[in-house]
RNA sequence: GCUCGGGUGGCGGAAUUGGUAUACGCGCAACACUUAAAAUGUUGUCCGCAAUGCGGAUACGGGUUCGACUCCCGUCCCGAGCACCA
């Protein structure tokens, strides 16, 4: 017996405890106990695919840890699991191997179920889900009803995406960016069809103003802001004439976040699927040019019409014009792909001479460019001289090189030629003075010149804020003629006149104004920030920020904000999925299925092939089923819901899994909502948490649950790659395949190498490494024989004060990594405890603690060991996490390390008590310390206790 | 292009939030045990050199400070998400 104790026997071990744990119900979450505080862990459920990967393990043993750490706590936990079992793979599966798909489903959630205890996780299984089961989609259906009734699932033609290898209609986000498939890969085709919406667009406000109060990690609440794409700006309404001057009641409404610069809009775009296009037709003259264009618009996918390299098109509507309603001038309509049907208004004023688009777009057509805007350059700052002044560009005709003034690295490096202008003189010839001074060149031509640019900078040398109205001037010179030039010496030495490259201007030429000018003459760039108003009537010299509610009051328009979320398409049309629960009269017109009729289950006889057709449509029993209940001529809805929305309100079924009559009882649910921490991975970021959140509001706004968010935390989790720092995958070759490491080397191995492999609280990548996974099993067989050897063998009545300082300095670190989901240093700190207390004495209360703090990660080794030495009957995971002594930490000697003039020289032991008189004597009297202070002053001395000392010489 | 992360040994990663940089683990090397190997244990392991010492190193260049991986300015590189969003 005793022979078989002194090894490891992880095996043995594991099944032992997993079985107990669930015959004694160990993590049974009540709705509540009396003096614990509730505690909700919630991890993503998994799709049952029938095989357990490394990134189950990762997901759910290590987020397990933390459950079990706040268990630790003294909090009632409870962390559910279960199944989205709706999906494309099921079904796929059932037509490939002539199989049920439900059948398919339920074996692979039985497997899945037996590989998940393995992890020796605290799940309440009693609480399992499955999206599949009818108790469960019934719920499904009765939000979507509810959601009818008022107006927010909705059925409209549109344009949808649809892969015509799965056969089904894909949302926007399930479109990858380079227009394939997210799932099958195939290329997405357009498709006009009858299509179910849910009207999350109502929510976009509240869904992005509410992410603000939320404590989540900032880049998964930037990422979803970014996401729903609020902006804020105007919508201002142009007048349509046609050739015969005739007004017409229908205008074009634009949307623009730049109304100041409404009077450089000269031209105006509609999207080719705005509908006045047809309501024009009559009037346009080059109708059917303009329909072939829509035509061949529409029919391009979605990798050709966003690339961005891409030559714009369009087409002028002939015969009409808009009025552009501040300068109430005639401007040409143009229809254009590049303007979107779906965002804003679909159609927008053009204004070239500040948007990039527009810009390039007139370039192409030839059309106007209006500046309204004066630039600004650099940061505008307290006490501002004002002066005005040129800046002049030179090129060399030979070789295109830029004529520059280098004034050093001290003082602004390379810059153009710059000058202040005199009282009345005209800007050119102040620039041609200042040339011939400055540069002695002489014989050059004036190519062109830049608006007004209103700079700021500080000129360090006079030491005073300046804001300078500067004009940029373009020359070429006509040769290299020079005169002689006669400067100072001093004046000689302070700068270099050079030709450089324009590779090398641009460069060099860091100088805000002087970059600005370089760039508009040499690359084109325009000026699309904000800036000061010109050529815009009564509101030049506003600024953009004063023009922009001025200049839309002006012209009756209304400032609006508007969202890039769209409305989210979510009937499907596939078999394996939840039926959508709404049935058509005679007349055709739409009613939700009641209550008493839910659920509305899925018919199964039913051919599974994809034809394009909804495979429901073939069902009798649901044709029958609907004339049976409803009466003679109704019909049913024969499309599938998406599963996106199976799982966007599971967390709350888990509160109450088998409850008939609503989702879960409201008073379960103000128990426990909103969920305590919820981890995921985050790929979910801008789909699944974002329509739960979307769920969960409206579930608020009909009084299901009382909190306005679902999940007070969010964790997006890392990833686990295969050994060579690839993603796993099978044509790889580098899947680790996690049964067969718990088979060799046991599950609390397997755990506690996924938690010591990095921080949990940062979604990096972090390799597999098998040699990694063997460390942390010699550590758990360390732990095993110092239990065996020394605790129970040979036990000791007390601690030595090593091992007290030791316990004490791992269980502070435990509490504070534990919680902030730092596993690795947690890991790290029991593995140096144990490094440094191996030939220590140890009480058995002291390795109690020891295995309480290791319990989370590794459970079962530690419950054996707690069984053995404790004389309790008690699970270990129903004692409390135990507490640090601050002051045994304290009155420890500390060495602590002695800097001379920055550097570490030496160090010492120092106690707390310790004066810093004393200490000061003892320092200097140190020889490696004499050695550097002889003959030297000291002029500083500092002492930080517990941290350092540091002399200055 | 926009938004957000990040850059520390051969590798995964630590660093009390401005205080002895490289904890812990892997790998590597030497030694011990062994007929041998594996396993295990011990010791060493940032780099350079004239090597108990000195100098240099946290992507690069500056700055603030007695003191900077940490804060500030600039540059480069890598990753994630969005992308003709008016």
């Amino acid at each position: 017996m005793q022979e078989n104790n002194k090894e490891y026997n992880h095996k043995n071990i594991e099944q032992k405890w997993q079985k107990a744990w669930q015959e004694n119900k160990t993590f049974k979450t009540p709705d509540s106990i009396e003096g614990k505080d509730n505690f909700y862990t919630l991890v993503e459920f998994p799709y049952p695919s029938g095989d357990l990967h490394v990134g189950h393990w990762y997901a759910f043993a290590v987020t397990d840890i933390y459950a079990k750490y706040q268990r630790l706590m003294g909090k009632n936990v409870l962390f559910p699991i279960g199944f989205d079992a709706f999906g494309l793979p099921a079904e796929n599966a059932a037509i490939k191997n002539k199989v049920n798909p439900d059948d398919w489903t339920r074996q692979n959630i039985e497997s899945m179920k037996k590989q998940m205890v393995a992890m020796g996780n605290s799940f309440d299984w009693d609480r399992m889900i499955a999206t599949t089961d009818p108790r469960y989609y019934k719920w499904t259906q009765w939000i979507f009803t509810q959601m009818f009734e008022r107006g927010l699932a909705y059925k409209k033609k549109a344009t949808v995406n649809w892969d015509p290898v799965d056969k089904t209609v894909l949302a926007n986000e399930q479109v990858m960016p380079d227009g394939t498939a997210e799932r099958s890969g195939a290329v997405v085709e357009k498709k006009e069809i009858d299509q179910w919406f849910l009207k999350i667009t109502d929510y976009a406000e509240r869904l992005y103003d509410d992410l603000d109060e939320l404590d989540w990690p900032s880049q998964i609440k930037d990422q979803q802001k970014n996401w729903i794409g609020k902006s804020y700006g105007a919508e201002l309404n142009f007048d349509i004439k046609d050739s015969a001057d005739n007004s017409f009641e229908e205008k074009i409404k634009v949307f623009t976040t730049r109304p100041d610069t409404l009077f450089g809009a000269t031209y105006v775009v509609l999207a080719p699927e705005n509908e006045l296009i047809n309501t024009l037709s009559d009037k346009i003259s080059n109708i059917n040019e303009v329909k072939k264009y829509i035509e061949t618009a529409r029919a391009k996918t979605e990798i050709e019409r966003t690339k961005i390299e891409k030559e714009k098109t369009g087409i002028k509507l002939d015969g009409v014009s808009a009025i552009n309603p501040a300068t109430k001038e005639e401007i040409p309509i143009f229809v254009a792909d590049y303007v979107l049907g779906g965002y804003g208004t679909g159609s927008v004023m053009a204004v070239p001479a500040h948007d990039e688009r527009d810009y390039a777009f007139a370039k192409k057509f030839d059309l106007p460019i209006k500046y309204v805007i004066e630039p600004i350059t650099g940061e505008p700052q307290e006490d501002e001289e004002k002066r005005q002044s040129i800046v002049a560009l030179v090129e060399n005709p030979e070789n295109g090189e830029i004529l520059s003034i280098n004034w050093g690295e001290k003082l602004g490096g390379n810059l153009l030629i710059g000058g202040g202008l005199k009282e009345g003189e005209d800007p050119i010839e102040c620039a041609k003075r200042e040339i011939i001074e400055e540069t002695g060149y002489k014989n050059f031509e004036y190519i062109g010149k830049t608006e007004l640019i209103h700079h700021h900078y500080r000129a360090h040398s006079k030491n005073v804020n300046r804001e300078i109205d500067a004009i940029g001037l373009y020359f070429r010179l006509t040769n290299l003629e020079k005169i002689e030039q006669n400067l100072e010496d001093d004046e000689k030495d302070k700068f270099k006149v050079e030709f450089i490259s324009k590779e090398k201007a641009e460069k060099n030429i860091k100088d805000p104004l002087h970059n600005y000018i370089f760039n508009k003459f040499i690359n084109e760039k325009i000026y699309t920030d904000n800036g000061f108003l010109t050529n815009s009537g009564e509101f030049n010299g506003l600024t953009s920020q004063e023009a922009k509610e001025k200049i839309t009051e002006f012209v009756s328009g209304e400032m609006k904000t508007t969202f890039k979320l769209r409305d989210w398409s979510v009937g499907r049309q596939r078999y394996w999925g939840t039926p959508v629960p709404i049935v058509y009269d005679p007349e055709g017109k739409p009613h939700p299925i009641p209550k008493e009729n839910l659920p509305w289950t899925l018919p199964a006889d039913v051919d599974y092939t994809p034809t394009g057709e909804p495979p429901l449509a073939k069902s009798k029993e649901l044709k029958e089923r609907t004339e049976e209940i409803f009466g003679k001529g109704w019909t049913p809805e024969v499309e599938t819901l998406d599963t996106f929305i199976d799982s966007s309100w599971y967390f709350l079924r888990y509160i109450d899994s088998n409850n008939s009559d609503t989702i879960a009882d409201k008073d379960k649910l103000s128990q426990w909502i909103p969920v305590d921490f919820y981890s995921g991975g985050a790929e979910h970021t801008t789909l699944h948490l974002l329509y739960s959140r979307f769920f969960h509001k409206f579930l608020s706004d009909i009084g299901i649950v009382d909190t306005k968010e679902p999940y007070k935390n969010r964790l997006n989790r890392g990833l686990i790659s295969g050994t060579d720092g690839n993603k796993m995958s099978k044509s790889k070759g580098n899947v680790i395949n996690p049964d067969e490491i718990v088979e060799r080397l046991g599950s609390d191995t397997v755990r506690l190498y996924l938690a010591f492999i990095g921080p949990y609280n940062e979604p990096g990548s972090y390799p597999w490494d098998p040699n990694g996974v063997v460390g942390v099993r010699r550590f758990l067989e360390k732990i095993w024989r110092l239990a065996q050897n020394r605790v129970i063998e040979n036990p000791s009545e007390k601690s030595s004060d090593k091992t007290i300082l030791e316990i004490n300095k791992l269980i502070k670190k435990a509490h504070e990594d534990y919680p902030e989901l730092k596993f690795n240093t947690v890991v790290a700190s029991m593995m140096s405890f144990l490094n440094a207390t191996e030939k220590e004495e140890i009480s058995k209360e002291d390795f109690i603690k020891f295995l309480i703090v290791l319990s989370p990660a590794a459970p079962h080794i530690s419950e054996e060991l707690f069984n053995i030495i404790s004389n309790t009957q008690e699970t270990i995971f129903d004692q409390k996490i135990p507490d640090f002594d601050e002051a045994i930490l304290q009155n420890q000697e500390k060495i602590i390390g002695i800097q001379i003039n920055g550097k570490v020289r030496a160090e010492i032991a120092v106690s707390e008590s310790e004066s810093e008189e004393i200490l000061k004597e003892k320092i200097l009297e140190m020889p490696e310390i004499k050695k550097w202070t002889e003959d030297k002053e000291i002029r500083k001395f500092i002492y930080i206790p517990g941290r350092i000392i540091s002399i200055v010489l």
